[in-house]
DNA sequence: CTTCTTACA
DNA sequence: TGTAAGAA
């Protein structure tokens, strides 16, 4: 188990393991492929922000659901655009007053319809 | 002891 | 992907 490291939310690949249920190997391949970039200590050693893990386990959830190496590409790369776009509406103030919660917004269509003026 | 790279099955 | 080797 984590007996040391990781403050301020950066962690050594074997903590990535247990956060994410990957395996080093699979980690590294990931990061081989272009999906992850960690960075590097002066020592070589990889290092994980908090962002990492979650991408991480995003690819560890799609690969238990059988999806191939590209389509979990496609997949994280469309969440990670929508996150943003939301987040911009939100700090652009589009969503100020509007919304009292959190609502389960499966995708932009329904967003957009949330959105509107009544 | 943990992690890294390279290489083979 | 897993694992072995040798280095760091």
């Amino acid at each position: 188990m984590a007996v040391y490291p990781s403050l301020k939310g950066i962690y050594p690949i074997g903590i990535v393991e247990e956060k994410t249920g990957l395996t080093s190997r699979q980690i590294r391949y990931y990061e081989n492929m272009g999906l992850i970039s960690p960075i590097r200590t002066q020592g070589k050693q990889r290092r994980y922000t908090e962002k990492d893990v979650i991408r991480l386990s995003r690819i560890k959830y799609l690969k238990d659901n059988g999806f191939d190496l590209k389509s979990i590409r496609e997949k994280i790369e469309l969440l990670e655009k929508s996150t943003k776009d939301l987040d911009l509406m939100i700090n652009s103030g589009a969503v100020q007053g509007r919304l009292t919660s959190l609502y389960p917004v499966s995708n932009r269509a329904v967003l957009m319809k949330l959105l509107e003026k009544n």
